[in-house]
DNA sequence: TGAAATTATTGTAGGTTTGACTATAACTTA
DNA sequence: TAAGTTATAGTCAAACCTACAATAATTTCA
């Protein structure tokens, strides 16, 4: 693989995840010019030989070590001045990775990693603002009408995890036996034979997302929607 | 202003237009190599000092003489292979025009340029069918929760026009006076003292979408649905 | 050991929305 | 003036949403 890189376009990756009923960004330090110590997003180039779905995925990779998760294109940020040295303009994706996936490797350009909770981000380099605020706007519209919070939630999890988290991205409370009776009526969360542990109160049922269920449900004309 | 341009990334338009009740999008005949004579997307290049919205812009205005209309950006496409002479990515935008609102120029790389409906297409080059379909895909969940249709319609039209657009867009049909009243209830359409002309049966009544009236109530939280 | 605390889970009832359908009004053309 | 066509209003039951009450199960702490 040849490591000629196309000069006018980066990619750059918006990494959520979800911890202590929070919704998060990984950000990295900067350990280069220009904006050097500031927190950005994680990014790199698209080489000559990859497509750019290709290239994010690399990325991603080589900054968390976790492979094949939900990554979707935000878009394209291209105003003329975004970047100041040139003019680069700059491919988006956003990523979804469940709790304890990941392995944070800060990378060539980067001193250090952090999650930072969306609502108290640090200050961010060009227009890293603009993008997360964006990839936060687009997350909220598609959990509403497709299943991928699951991928921010571990395999087995108990039915107020799932409500946290969208309590969490929409930053509303739902009422609880209300949001049960949505989500089973569904059809499509396969209830275990086990149990929370290590809880100080009655333990909850773990659920399991049963994508294949979803599926078939979804070819019959099901519509998903929270 | 210079006109250099930035080799490796290109815009292409998917411009929807809506008329005798179909969804039609505008193709244009390419009258360069490669792909000589073949029924494309309208686009060209980005210069070095613009950003890419505004080449959207522009790309449009060259073609169809329209200017200020809807336009949103789709998304990059990049596939190494997706143009067969060199690498090219292209950024891709949809527009929405209102009928007689255009004076379609071919422009100098093509010959001809015409209205075809969504579902019979002709044979489109390089990923023109994916994207084409990706923009459908995009302009039917958009057109959902957001007041977009109008774009397509002219400025006064009976609710039956709104009708028919939904219906064409979403391949079904409505029941009339249901349809009806989901609209009004909304409280953004204004009634106007005028009446369809030239129809062979009794004429309806013209609306016009109030654009103030719905922000005012989008602040409020209200949620526009179809 | 048992009461207090906490969360899970089931139940209920009113109000709202949706969807299928009926009925009537108004206008055009033959 | 009748036939045809669409506009517009009305009805009603089923489904859904929401807010809230009640009970069950588990853990911690006194």
């Amino acid at each position: 693989m040849s490591d000629r890189i196309i000069e006018p376009l980066s990619v750059d990756c918006v990494i959520f995840g979800f911890e202590d009923a929070l919704l998060k960004v990984l950000l990295y330090k900067r350990k280069i010019e220009p904006c050097f110590g500031m927190w950005a997003l994680p990014g790199g180039f698209i080489r000559y030989d990859e497509n750019i779905d290709e290239a994010s995925a690399r990325i991603l990779q080589e900054r968390t070590g976790v492979k094949g998760v939900f990554m979707e294109q935000l878009g394209a940020f291209g105003e003329v001045d975004r970047f100041p040295i040139r003019r680069v303009i700059t491919v988006v994706y956003y990523a979804l990775v469940k709790p304890g996936q990941y392995k944070i490797n800060p990378g060539p350009d980067a001193s250090d990693a952090r999650w930072f909770e969306v609502n108290s981000l640090p200050e961010t380099p060009f227009d890293h603002p603009k993008i997360i605020e964006r990839s936060l706007a687009r997350l909220r519209r598609q959990i509403k009408y497709k299943p991928i919070g699951f991928n921010l939630l571990p395999d087995k999890f108990p039915l107020l995890a799932l409500q946290e988290l969208y309590e969490a991205i929409y930053g509303v409370a739902f009422d609880k036996p209300n949001f049960r009776r949505k989500i089973m009526k569904m059809n499509f969360l396969q209830p275990l034979n086990e149990k929370q542990t290590g809880v100080a109160h009655r333990s909850a049922r773990l659920y399991k997302f049963d994508k294949n269920r979803y599926d078939s449900l979804a070819e019959k004309g099901f519509i998903f929607e929270i």
